[in-house]
DNA sequence: ACGTTTACTGACAACGTTGTCATTAAATTA
DNA sequence: TAATTTAATGACAACGTTGTCAGTAAACGT
């Protein structure tokens, strides 16, 4: 390995000034940087980032700490992403990404604490997580994709208005003339899924609908449970003539058991999907569906942190929510009867 | 930050020897054993990653690199199968994992030589990237998730048998009677995307059928590339009677745009796509397609990877080839004529 | 001509850990 | 009893970089 010091012995000065010119520090002579520069690039000589950070005590790393236990967040295109923004933000800010499975045997606080990242973001984390706790006693910088508790204020997230989206769905949905609508739900350990069910309440309240609490049936975002829940709802003796799913994936899922039941979407049933992924636009039918901007969450929740890296004495808990918009294409139509 | 002189001076001992209880070195006192785990706990004290990172000459990461020209790696279900693959099996190995997007700023050749990872996997790298070469003569360890060209052997890498897989599905397609067989390929600066259209072109050559090249159209993997080369595809005088597609995306594609012409799906089309991501299930019709296991791609890079690292002298190159199967589904049926 | 500023450079310590080697005391052997 | 091995521990250097401070020579001011 090329060191500081070979560079100096080739180019007859101290190491200290070669570190100088490596980062362009102070005044140095021309001769002296040209000298150098000539040496650094006969040698190929790249600084090393260990030894670095060990004097500079800190990484430029982000650690990015995903819950093992949430398997479906892998094959959800909402978590890629996230991770796209987050990866792209911190890019542009020269800092490094370290991508981190929690479980047990890896609890994510000790990244901080053995140094090897200044910050955490923290994607999808369950309600009442006991090592978000340590980690803000502690002080360490993190930010949190979702909110971590319907009350808590004492952490940073970025997220977006769930209950306002699951409002526009219904004011669409009563638009068109439904009454009876269910909501097939993510998994109810999930603040985001529990402020969509909060959302659907509100709304059949304002409108003098009766929110019947066996319309709300909890999934967990994976087509195959809207599959089955789609299935299981229309069971109901008094079945719904409209569905508002977790996200798309769940969306998709229901849509094939309606077909397979023989309902026809939007004839029979309407069904409205959650996030706008990609392939929302090619389902059939195209899917209406509430529109998070996933990518900007991502990138948001990594500008956040990287401000409180940078400033850790004024850094105060910051929580953005972004605005979701209801987009319209051909899985809802007015109500039959 | 507590360090290993303060649990020294707190238990009365050398910082040597609460190094060595540490790491669980050499004959200890049990005594001093307790006195120093004792002091640990009470401390607090976590080693400092980067310190030893500087003595030990290694850093336990792996950097897993993103072309960042190739924006829809993203946005692709089967991105993030490879990645949980990679992810899980470097945990597994107490490895850490540094997410990378290359770009002309960042060249992920610097992450080895600044000693930011020990070893790279490379994902979906275009053929003739210049730094790829620059790697294998610095011995630089590294795998790559696809083929970097078709006869490179100085590489290592884990990847399906693509040429098989498609020759699969066309097996499948001339036993329903199918003779008019199109391509909706991905970007053929990709290997893999080469080796589909070798396989094709096998295949019908075998039986006997005119490759006609009309039928091999060039799009970029997302659904909207195969939505508009479906289109295209049925403009011929002479229309295709069946499709395979480079991936599931641009087969959810195309069979939008099939429905939006007029044609059934399979009724008077046949499409087949290529992945088997979780949503090929609940598309309508559920769609046929060749499986390719992503997570073990992934898994298997991974464990190459490191098998390489812990023995850098006798590392030759290793390649491996993944076998793909047919999964059938409802999106293929007999031709009509 | 002499003091003072300025521009440039280097010696050395420090970051927090592990490796090498020496040291001590106890245990074993002859 | 003396010599030798063994077990347990510590002093110090090293990893490759940056920060502190001091030093030198040239340029400037009076």
């Amino acid at each position: 390995m090329v060191t500081i010091k070979d560079v100096a012995r080739l180019s007859g000065v101290s190491i200290k000034t070669v570190s100088r010119v490596v980062n362009n520090l102070a005044e140095i002579s021309p001769e002296t940087r040209k000298k150098v520069q000539q040496a650094i690039l006969e040698l190929g000589y790249q600084p090393n980032t260990t030894a670095r950070n060990l004097v500079n005590g800190q990484t430029n790393t982000v650690g990015v700490i995903i819950p093992h236990s949430a398997d479906y967040i892998f094959t959800h295109p909402f978590f890629t992403q996230v991770l796209q923004g987050i990866a792209e933000e911190l890019s542009a800010n020269n800092f490094n990404l370290l991508l981190h499975l929690a479980h047990d045997k890896a609890p994510y606080a000790s990244l901080y604490s053995q140094r090897k990242v200044d910050g955490l973001i923290l994607m999808s984390i369950p309600i009442g997580d006991p090592n978000l706790q340590g980690l803000e006693e502690n002080g360490v910088p993190c930010v949190c994709t979702c909110r971590i508790s319907e009350t808590n204020n004492s952490t940073s997230w970025v997220d977006a208005d769930f209950a306002g989206g699951v409002e526009q769905a219904i004011e669409h949905l009563i638009s068109l003339r439904h009454r009876r609508i269910a909501l097939l739900a993510g998994p109810m350990s999930l603040v985001s899924v529990r402020l969509r069910a909060l959302g659907y309440r509100n709304a059949l309240q304002k409108h003098g609908l009766p929110a019947a609490d066996g319309y709300i049936l909890e999934g967990d975002f994976t087509s195959e449970s809207g599959h089955a829940l789609a299935a299981k709802a229309m069971k109901d003796p008094n079945p719904p003539s409209a569905l508002i799913c977790g996200d798309d994936m769940m969306a998709f899922g229901a849509m094939q058991a309606l077909k397979e039941l023989g309902y026809g979407v939007p004839e029979d049933v309407s069904v409205i999907g959650f996030d706008d992924i990609s392939l929302a636009r090619f389902s059939s039918p195209p899917l209406t569906t509430i529109r998070q901007d996933t990518y900007e969450k991502g990138r948001k929740a990594a500008e956040t942190l990287l401000a409180f890296m940078r400033d850790k004495q004024n850094a105060t808990p910051r929580q953005i929510m972004l605005e979701t918009s209801l987009i319209t294409r051909n899985s809802t139509a007015s109500a039959k009867n």
